[in-house]
DNA sequence: GATTAAACGAGACGGTACGTCGGGTCTTGAA
DNA sequence: TTCAAGACCCGACGTACCGTCTCGTTTAATC
């Protein structure tokens, strides 16, 4: 006769326990900040072992990385409406959206780190990656002579986004709302009068 | 002859020595990147004891930021040649060369670091009187009726700068030679083409 | 043939490495004396690093205090051989003994700090453990009727152990052979004549 | 003409500066024990900068020892009433009071203390003088026919004497009303029965 | 259904860096 | 000259995290 037989661990491992710890991961980035975001923390937080979290990701960095990539992806849109501007409000403003958010936050700052060996080598295709969604609408506005014939997608794409980021990571200014297409604004039509 | 002539231990102190650590800060920022700079490193390079780096810069950060903020002010012009887009891509470039350099990135790496105390406070007024130098060609601009009477100064400067700061930050990419015009350029212009 | 055979950290752990610093403080004491036991020396000398000495032992105090600990309870024997100064001299000359070894020095010294947080709270019961060892002797004397019948066991015992205790931590004079027996005879006798 | 004239910081020197300090330091250890007895404290406390207080006594033992230095020989008497018991009895009320008081404490822990230079030279030179106050007691008992003729006057001041400083060193356990009186009277008549 | 290999819990250890405290020295300027 | 003021050297203490290693135990897949 057992006087324990008590609330047994339940012991998780496999997917479950994986999804456990990347829920924890997210939830702590959002509420303690990437500093904040022990591994300890994560382990404890998931009901986990320490160790098992090192088992499954070599380090810190990779199981940021991993709780945050999916997100981002999941959470831009590819807009097609036939409108250049139209196509690049509704983007930059899901990118907003999601850079508003404390996983948003955090991952562009892990992101921003330095000394983050496995962002290093992912680095330019990461974002090369991203900056693509922007640079395809940009494209297809070129094709249909909505932009000037020697417009650079990337370029455009760069600028649309950094001022985003630069709030995000330096300034700490918030993204209004209208600030998305403000910035398409300006950078379709520029600041210089346009009536002759 | 004197068999021991020397090995007086030169012990700096004062101005002399803030001058030497601050200067030992920023060669290894160089040399070693954020994480490299350790106030141990720091303190034997600048031959100095670690507590008397403690005494005058309370924490790590504020002995970077110290170290790194006289730079910034220095390197940017103000330039005003009555021409808009002449005066910016003067001011960008200079931007862009600032940031090249290891110092730059390092002081954006660092004003980007979330979880930095003494960063945080500052964050808001240290990036707005930056800006403020674009804005205020920007102003002029708008004055001489060079740009568009709605046009947000505030926007302009972040728009410009915000693409440097992201290659910096986080794609790695390199500020190539005319980055700095062409990124103007689209902002006062805009990728809409102008000609009927 | 083996090329590296044995570099090896010889990562000891557990009961084991305990053993070793704790081995390792107790011959710093003896070499070195209270103030040149470093935490740093210990965990040097025991080839362990020093975070894991302060993983046990929370502060310097308790890892000397744990290292002295055993020692004395294992030196002081319990004599009972039916003739009270027989056995009191017995066992002062244990004291006597242990206190004259670095490590009795070095416990007695320890134990005399003030200002020791782990010390303090395990003060009077600590020594009431010791001292029961004389107590006990002389009780059994009272019963035996070798005693008067009104002797106060605990001041005989601390009247027997002060001297020494002073010698060591105070003038610093030698625990001479035979002082036991002078002071357990003048307790018993008295300086006063016996002959009427 | 001068446009501060103001309060004169009272720049205390000389003699009365060096008793400002040694008052400050003896109230600073009753308040705070040895442990809190900072050089920085006593200077503070005694409104005087801390170089000057390293200027007149050469290290913090030095001056400890000069605070507390005094006061022991003024507190002790040298009864002389023709009675050892009750010389003994006085003598040692009066050590016992001093060694309550958290001046009397202090010097004890202070003359206890290893690892302390300026203490280790006067060791035994100074215990030897206090002591004699006792065995002169005792040789004039002896003279008187009081005592033993082969009593051993340096033991018995040492055996009176041990158990104060123990409780006050070790146990802790407090200096109650009579106990010099039962510890003189142990060591005088003995814990053996005298009646045949 | 018993066995076995992989995954997990548990926790101690190595290692790096940060920040703190206190004793003691040295320099400068003012009373 | 003496002292105030304060910066400096030096050594030690204690803390937080990251990542590694060992061992026992559970779980799940295999025979």
């Amino acid at each position: 006769m057992t006087i324990e037989n008590s609330p047994a661990p339940l012991r998780r491992r496999g997917e479950p326990m994986r999804r456990a710890v990347l829920a924890a991961t997210v939830d702590l980035l959002a509420a303690e900040g990437l500093g904040g975001t022990t591994v300890a923390a994560v382990a404890r937080a998931a009901g986990v072992h320490e160790t098992s979290v090192y088992r499954r990701w070599k380090t810190r960095e990779n199981l940021l990385l991993d709780a945050l990539g999916s997100h981002a992806d999941d959470a831009l849109p590819a807009p097609d409406t036939g409108d250049v501007r139209q196509d690049l409000v509704q983007l930059m403003e899901a990118v907003a959206d999601y850079l508003a958010s404390p996983q948003g936050a955090a991952l562009l700052h892990l992101g921003a780190s330095p000394d983050a060996e496995a962002v290093e080598a992912e680095r330019l295709p990461y974002w090369d990656a991203r900056l693509r969604r922007g640079e395809d609408i940009v494209r297809r506005g070129v094709e249909r002579g909505e932009l000037d014939r020697d417009t650079d997608p990337r370029l455009v794409a760069e600028t649309l986004a950094g001022p985003l980021f630069a709030r995000v990571l330096l300034t700490g200014a918030p993204l209004d709302e209208g600030l998305a297409r403000r910035i398409v604004d300006l950078t379709l039509d520029g600041a210089r009068p346009r009536t002759g």
